[in-house]
Order: C-alpha cells, then structure tokens, then sequence
DNA sequence: ATGAAAGCGCTAACAC
DNA sequence: GTGTTAGCGCTTTCAT
C-alpha cells in the first residue's frame, strides 16, 4: 500500500515534481508521461498522504464538529446533514461531544484547533459559563447549529422556534384553554428561551395572566417529560393542554397523562417539538413542529464553506422555516 | 494564536530541540528553562501543530469511524461510546456516514486510509454486495461493530442476539403461541440474519412448523413496521404474538395494530429489540431486549486500541450480553 | 515539458 | 542540558 512520490519518482525515472503534477492533472504535463505516471501509481496501490499534504499547504479540508448531544435524535439529525454537505465539498469532519459541559467544550475547541481544522460547527452549551467569550477570539470560522449565544447571534443557523411557539401557544388559546402547561426545556439551551417566550407573549396577547408554576421545566428528555408531568398532576396543577419542548419530553407527558387517566386529546391536548422520524407513528400520532433537521446542518455547513473560503465575509443569522404538524394528539388543525 | 517551535525558539533564545522537549515535558531539560519557555509558549497562545506532529510521527492519533446508518438512534449510541473511549485515549474520530451504500463505504475507507488514520472503526454494509475482501487487505487494524461479514468474524463486536430472539421466541412458544409474526430486518444487515435464526430455531425447538409468510421483511425504521403490519393484518394474515426486528419497528407495529382494532397484549402481544430510550415510556412500554449500545462502541474502541499498539495481535470475536426486558406490551415475565 | 531545491512544523538521532 | 541536522511526504517557486 501507500508508497510515497518520491517512490513512484524513482521507479518512474520522472522528478517528485513531475510526478505529483501527473497525479494531480495539472495540464503541463505531456499525455503520455501522465499516463504512465498514473499507470505506475495505480499498479501500486499509491495512495496520497493527505497529512502531508495538509501540512504543506496549511489547509486540511476538515472541519470540528463539536455537539453538546449527539445521543439526542435530533442533532443526529443535524450531523447527518453536515456530513452530507461536507462530503459534497470534499471535507471531513471531527466529531467531538462535549455532553452540556463547558469544560469539556472549551477543550474540544482547543485541540480541534490543534489539528488544524479550517472551520467549526457548533452545538454549543448555552447558560451561564458558555465559551461565548472564547469562540470570539478564534482565528478560524464557526457557526453554531441551532442554538444562539449572546453577542454571537451572527454566527447561528436558526429556526423560528420563538414564532413557532407563540402560534402553538395562540392556536391554544383560541381553542379555549386557559391553563396551558408549558413542559419548558433546560435554561442551559437557547431554544429553551426562545419557545418559553412564544409561548409567554402568545397569553400575553390572549389576555391569559401568565403563571410561573404552569412552567415545569425538564431536562429535554422522555423519562424527565414523563416525571415532571406525573408530579404536575399530583400537585393538581389544573391544565387542559400541554405545550412540551420537544417530542421526546411530549413521549414522557403522554405516558403519564395516560397513567393518571387523562385522555388525550380530549381531556389534554399536547403539542410536542423537532418531530421526530418516529413522532407519526406513536399510539397517538403527535402534533408537532417539524424542524428541517439536515437541512439545519447542511445550510450551517455551506454558510461555513463561504467563509473559509472567504475569510473577510460578513456573519449574517440564517433563520429556517419550520412547520407545525396537526395530528392526533390536538383537536384543532 | 498558533506559532510556532521555530518562532518560540527565536524568542527563547533555545533551539528548537530543546523548546520541543521542554513542551512535551521530557525530563533532560534543566526545570528553569523549561519553566520559561513554556511561559513565554502560554503568553503567545502557542498551540502545537498536531499535523505535523502526525506527518512526522507516522501516527494522527485518529480512527475512522464508517457507520451505514447513523441517524438510527441505535448506533448514535455506539457512536458515543466510541467516542468517549477514544476521548480518553487521546484519540479523535473522523466520522463518515455510507447509508448502506457499499460503494461509499470502499471510497470512505479509501479516503480515511489517505488521511493516515490509525485504525478504522466500521458499522459495515453486509449483504451481497459487501467490501469484506478489500477489508481484508487491509493493513492497519479495524474492528465491525453490531454487524458481522463472512470471513471476518474475529474483527466483530457483537451482542448475543441470536440467543436472545431464540429465548423470546422459546418464551412466545411455552405461552401458547403457535402464529408468532416476525417482523423481520432487511437482509443488508447481518443481524437480521441471526435474529430470523433465533426465530426459526426457537420453532423447530418447540414443534412448530416455520411458515415462510409469517416472516415479513422491513426496512428497519418505523413507518415500514407500520405499513407492513398494517398489510399482514388486512392480507388476514393470522397472528397473535410479533416480535420485532427492533423498537423502531415495534413503534410502527403498534400503531397498525391499534388501528386495526387489536389490543396488545391482549390480542397480540410485541416485543422489540435495541431498547432504545424511549421505549419504556411509550402508551405501552414497550418489551424489548436491552443492548449495551454505548458499551459496544467503547469496547470496539479498546479492542481497535490493543490492536494499534500490537500490530501482531490477533484478533478474537467479542460478544456482549443483552438482556430481554419485560414490558407492557407482552404478558410473560 | 521537466527538474532541483526549499520548506510547511514537528521529532529523533547524534553530537558535545 | 542543549544544539545541529535530517527527514516525514507533499507542493511550489524558479530554472532550464
């Protein structure tokens, strides 16, 4: 295997420089001499050591992805659609996870850079001691996926998660709900943020007092949707629909409104987030947002693309429409 | 930020040697000096260039990870297992998706083994067309993970599935089911393979004749589980007990079975396989078979790692125990 | 159309 | 303890 130009060099009697033009179909190279160049190379199963390649011309087509979760279906999703359009664009990509922790963000940074990467993509850790700071310093383009930071709000590839809320949270209210229960996602998450404040506006502009404990928040996930939601009713916190952060939380709400005798939609109405692939085909199908998940990472990737091959392009925010989905879990549509 | 040797030495006033061996700690250099030149390398923000260090070294301290389907919330686990043992080995991981396509899994390999990776993880594409005699020309170590391929079964991590379809199988029989469906996994994907054995075996154990249309392919994901439920059902095929292929599946044969009328496990009773998250919290928690899904990455992960280090070992097939979890929506325990 | 030589940033072998 | 030198495999001037 392998085997380097300066091999093929000599056994081709032809210099390294010759060589490595041949290979690369630079066009002052006679045909002929190409031909039997690449001849040589394939014969010997020559393949091309990229590391150094990358060193000498200081550029190595990688770039860092660094996920707060990727065990989470939906940013799954994401890098599906970053690997998509990074293969396209002939890159590869560094996955690093970094589980919500700072610490471990700031370090995945770090030695990314180390290696040398040409751009980064970023799930990042919202909250209190986010890297907002650090990733300002940085010498390379980032963007971040799905999640905004403060200050850095140029550099996210978004969807209109503030609007989507504030529609559910209307169409609710119209409905006639009063008591809306809002199974919020962790502060540590922007869009946690985004769909608490559709979702408050939206009673806002209905003339509904908002109220502090029909905010339960979670964790992002179906054994913390289920928990909160079965504390909730014990609490007899009164409620006729439930607006969750995502699907995953709206799983766990939907097992426990079933424990405790409450059918949906008719008694509760639940409306989840993300819809995820397999949301459609719950015992209930769930009423949800549909967020263009690759879409999310292949745009992140391409608006990266632009800048590292542009270094002095301005950041602008890239907003994506999502849609929300009316199934079995909601009575309106 | 980054610098370089070169330039801490000129600054330093020490040769490079001495500022390379005074970074990496190494213990011939007086500790004054090494104190200042790692000062002055902290105050410039010197960050070591780990592409040259790879292209000198011969070693990136990078595997690739090849996975056929990572948007399944199956091996998004093993994906985090793997990199959590990686992490800790001071390892990264390049990860390239295939989609069950052979063709890209040969050009990803290809591509990865160009970027001089030291080793190469794979969730390999099986089934006819599979890239089992170009792996086995291989020259650096690699492991399969959850799939085996014919002629490389010592480089696979597996689970016990046959064993454990087997026992539900067995379990479905003893309980008085003699029309057992078996929503069976695409035939690409090795597992299917000794999930259908366990089935068919577990059968022949308890006296009851194989029935080629009580065995009924799908694709793996949710909405083929449903449909193909859905039409096993109005085709008045008969049926009392499913056991699924795996969860995702299961999800979708529930839904159908709903639709059409039946109550689980009443009338028909379900088992899936994987354990994925969620499954405990569905409308019915769904029985299923637990795999240690981020166990099997992190061991395939050291097992690639011995190998790594001691090119001459010899490889050995691992399997993992999975354990059968009895749920809602099947009546035995 | 082809070749010679330099250099990307690092580490290792060998000197002193 | 520290310095000198060579070289990993590639691309890029600059000659010819």
């Amino acid at each position: 295997m392998a085997g380097s130009l300066k091999e093929l060099s000599e056994l081709s009697g032809y210099s390294m420089n010759t060589v490595s033009r041949a290979l690369r179909d630079e066009d002052d190279v006679k045909p002929e001499t190409k031909a039997a160049i690449r001849n040589l190379a394939q014969q010997m199963g020559y393949t091309p050591n990229r590391v150094a390649k990358s060193l000498r011309l200081g550029k190595t087509n990688t770039i860092g992805v660094v996920s707060a979760d990727s065990a989470n279906p939906f940013f799954a999703e994401v890098i599906i659609g970053i690997e998509d359009a990074a293969r396209s664009r002939n890159h590869h990509m560094l996955l690093v996870n970094t589980e919500e922790d700072p610490a471990r963000e700031l370090e995945a940074i770090e030695v990314l850079l180390g290696r040398q990467v040409d751009g980064l993509l970023l799930i990042p850790v919202c909250g209190e001691r986010n890297n907002s700071e650090y990733l300002k310093t940085l010498s390379i383009p980032f963007e971040l996926i799905g999640r905004w930071l403060p200050g850095l709000e140029e550099h996210s590839v978004l969807t209109d998660e503030y609007e989507k809320a504030n529609e559910i949270t209307s169409l609710f209210a119209k409905n006639g709900h009063r008591d809306i229960l809002h199974l919020s996602g962790p502060t540590f998450v922007s869009g946690s943020l985004d769909r608490l404040r559709g979702y408050r506006d939206a009673l806002e502009e209905a003339g509904i007092p908002f109220r502090d404990n029909l905010v339960v928040m979670t964790d992002g996930h179906a054994e913390d949707g289920y928990h909160k939601t079965y504390e909730a009713i014990q609490s007899e916190l009164n409620f006729t629909a439930i607006f969750s952060f995502n699907d995953l939380v709206a799983v766990g709400a939907l097992r426990a409104l079933k424990e405790c005798g409450y059918r949906v939609p008719k008694d509760v109405e639940v409306i989840g987030f993300d819809d995820l692939d397999y949301s459609r085909f719950l015992h209930l199908s769930l009423s949800s947002v549909r967020i263009p998940k690759q879409q999310l990472g292949r745009v992140a990737f391409e608006e990266l693309y632009e800048h590292m091959r542009d270094k002095s392009k301005t950041y602008g925010r890239r907003t994506l429409e999502s849609r929300i989905m009316f199934r079995e879990t909601t009575l309106f549509d």
